[in-house]
DNA sequence: ATGGTTGGAGCCCAA
């Protein structure tokens, strides 16, 4: 089974990327991140058109996540636990499963953090404690789980274009690399990495400065794996030709493909 | 080149 993440900046604006995308080769699972809308305005029918169940945590011109799912789920957990005062929708938990077993997934839009040294750097350190915490309880469950999304994260200089030129960026400081590896000593296993021993593949390129065309990319989006789905890891795979497309988002899907017997219908 | 672009808001903010 596939199951994919994707940073669409927007599901107004991509929504033609995103059924396009669909419908090349039809993940089961798909966690989508900077959905930018309320639930009510989340284009839902459109996906369950093509077959999917649609999770939706939204919130107006900002943020917001999104799960589609061509199996059913249960347990849906829209937010992230640990402080009571934050209404940013970057959290969307749910268990998906059929009478072959049961997979849960965590669709996550980390905080940016920049600039380091606005109020935004540490709640972004404090999100990443509480997904630390959230991340304990949920190992111990000892079941197939994914961690998936846009992460804000660049794990070591080997996932960013010019290392020197990002040292100071929120997604590279020590506190934020340090709370990352937390996550992997945990025994999350990022998926990428796990598939992969070349470097410098990108997940993302920002709109300014033709990077794009000079492929100054860096990887922050990514899946990380409870040991239990790191077994039946067989491929992780970024669909960078998406960033190629007219009016694209900045960030474009990765992918991971599970031996599971889930099935459909 | 201390720049540049996109999206959603509503005449700037977040990325």
């Amino acid at each position: 089974m596939k199951i994919a993440t994707w940073n669409v900046n927007s599901i107004k604006a991509r929504l033609d990327h995103v059924m396009d995308w669909l419908q090349r080769d039809a993940p089961e699972i798909v966690c989508l991140q900077e959905i930018k809308c309320v639930d009510e305005n989340f284009p839902a029918e459109h996906f369950e058109g093509l077959g999917y169940n649609v999770a939706v945590h939204g919130q107006k011109a900002y943020n917001g996540v999104a799960i589609l799912s061509k199996l059913p789920f249960d347990d849906v957990v829209s937010g992230l636990a640990g402080d009571a005062g934050d209404d940013q929708a970057r959290y969307l938990e749910a268990v998906v499963s059929s009478d072959g077993g049961a997979v849960r997934v965590a669709c996550l839009y980390l905080p940016n953090g920049n600039p380091p040294q606005s109020e935004k750097y540490p709640y972004k350190l404090a999100w990443m404690d509480r997904l630390i915490a959230r991340a304990k309880e949920v190992l111990a469950f000892e079941e197939i789980a994914v961690f998936a999304g846009d992460f804000n994260v660049i794990p070591g200089d080997d996932d960013v274009y010019d290392p020197a030129a990002w040292a100071g960026d929120a997604l590279c400081l020590p506190a934020t690399r340090e709370r990352f590896r937390t996550l992997l000593n945990l025994g999350l296993s990022d998926a990428f990495s796990a598939t992969h021993t070349q470097r410098h593949h990108y997940t993302f390129w920002d709109y300014q400065a033709g990077a794009w065309q000079k492929d100054h990319g860096i990887r922050i989006d990514h899946l990380l794996l409870s040991p239990q789905a790191a077994d039946r890891l067989t491929g992780c795979r970024i669909d960078r030709f998406t960033r190629g497309w007219e009016r694209p988002s900045d960030h474009v899907p990765v992918w991971i493909e599970l031996d599971l017997p889930l099935r459909t219908g």
